[in-house]
DNA sequence: CCATCCTTAGCACGAAGGAGTGACGCACCC
DNA sequence: GGGTGCGTCACTCCTTCGTGCTAAGGATGG
């Protein structure tokens, strides 16, 4: 049975084939809010906005192109599953798509039922411990080594650490300079440091990037 | 065999409890990192500089009290576990106390080996599916309802939700108005409201509180 | 119909945040 | 010795944020 999947873009440089296809998504059961995009800034805007579970990505995209366009989209939406439209020959763009994060591969000719099957094997639910029994209600400390991943590590110095902990528990600068007994302006040189390591444009997605890849909790 | 614990604080009014439970503390093998606490504020310090993995937390603390300690604990680190020092009879402290999430008691004279007891059985590691199998290596929509809990659910509206994703992506309240045709001060109104619901002072710890809750990935 | 909520929008104001730069001490390592 | 990275602090400059207030339209539901 269907996993249900909510939150589908489907994004295909012609109108035709992109039409179809969401009619095509919207007939498959388990699937709920599906979406279109005729182009990469359409697809990124959903994204930011609602981030889909699955992405069904043209592979001849204009523009950008969609190597490009995936690797915006993971920067924007990290769990969101792609599947690229491309042709049986089409191994190069495939290949690098595949490198990129993308989960697999569709002809743009797919129907409703191609649509679940790929779904129901993709987003089949992993084992997961039942949390009823009273010991798994236990916070679990370090129960995984890191749910994250994909990218090289990041590593953080004891003062960038704490400053980001400051951050998640919406402290500000010179709050955080007392709680460490220091000046606010040595706060500010931490967080700067902080936010390049992460690539973090403000503390906001510092503090996201950091749980994210559980460097916070 | 015990699991690994990093991060211990021993929160005790009177010094020489505190001392003899931190040195007994560091003489078992699988913690690390001891550090004292003398009163509340002390120990919300540590928490907030680098959050404990294991709090023994006085049940007569001088000052607002273990009750309202234990709340602020909570409030800067939620996956810290805390067991209560207390005496036999003290049931009342320990009751209130294990509402708010206290995992046990110990009495103050308790020794190294009870402390290792005590760790091993509420650090045991929950049953966890392991992450080799390439079908594991899935994003995994919504394989669990909600891993945090605890307090009461907080709903946010669609434009509330779309505002956090946007703060957790980097964006400006320029950019996220944008991002959904909206004016800046738009997003302005909707992120206050957000603020008030999520209890946050700030976008980032919003962005913090927003993922723990699993209200955005 | 009225109450309530969501949504949108504006304005003004002080408080933070973030970029950039420079500087000094310290530790480590080649 | 010199390079590198970390930690600390200071200073400027500009941008952004957060808050308070007001207001109005639409949807919903009793």
């Amino acid at each position: 049975m269907g996993v249900g999947v909510s939150g589908i873009v489907v994004c295909h440089g012609v109108a035709a084939v992109r039409e179809r296809l969401a009619a095509a998504a919207s007939a498959v059961p388990s699937f709920s809010s599906v979406r279109t995009a005729g182009d990469a800034s359409e697809l990124l805007r959903h994204a930011r906005v609602a981030p889909p579970a699955l992405v069904l990505l043209d592979a001849h995209l204009p523009g950008p192109g969609p190597i490009e366009t995936l690797r915006q989209l993971r920067q924007v939406s990290q769990r969101t599953v792609v599947v690229v439209l491309a042709e049986k020959g089409d191994e190069v763009a495939l290949d690098r798509a595949i490198t990129l994060g993308a989960r697999g591969y569709l002809t743009p000719e797919a129907t409703s039922s191609d649509l679940a099957a790929v779904a129901a094997h993709i987003f089949a639910a992993p084992v997961v411990p039942s949390p009823t029994v009273p010991v798994a209600h236990s916070p679990g400390l370090r129960t995984a080594p890191s749910p994250a991943g994909g990218d090289r590590e990041i590593e953080l110095t004891k003062r960038e650490y704490e400053v980001l902990v400051g951050m998640s528990n919406g402290r500000s600068n010179n709050q955080i300079g007392q709680d460490l007994f220091l000046s606010e302006d040595t706060i500010k040189t931490h967080a700067q440091r902080l936010f390049r390591k992460l690539g973090a444009r403000d503390r906001a997605q510092a503090v996201a990037i950091g749980i994210r890849r559980g460097l916070i909790s």
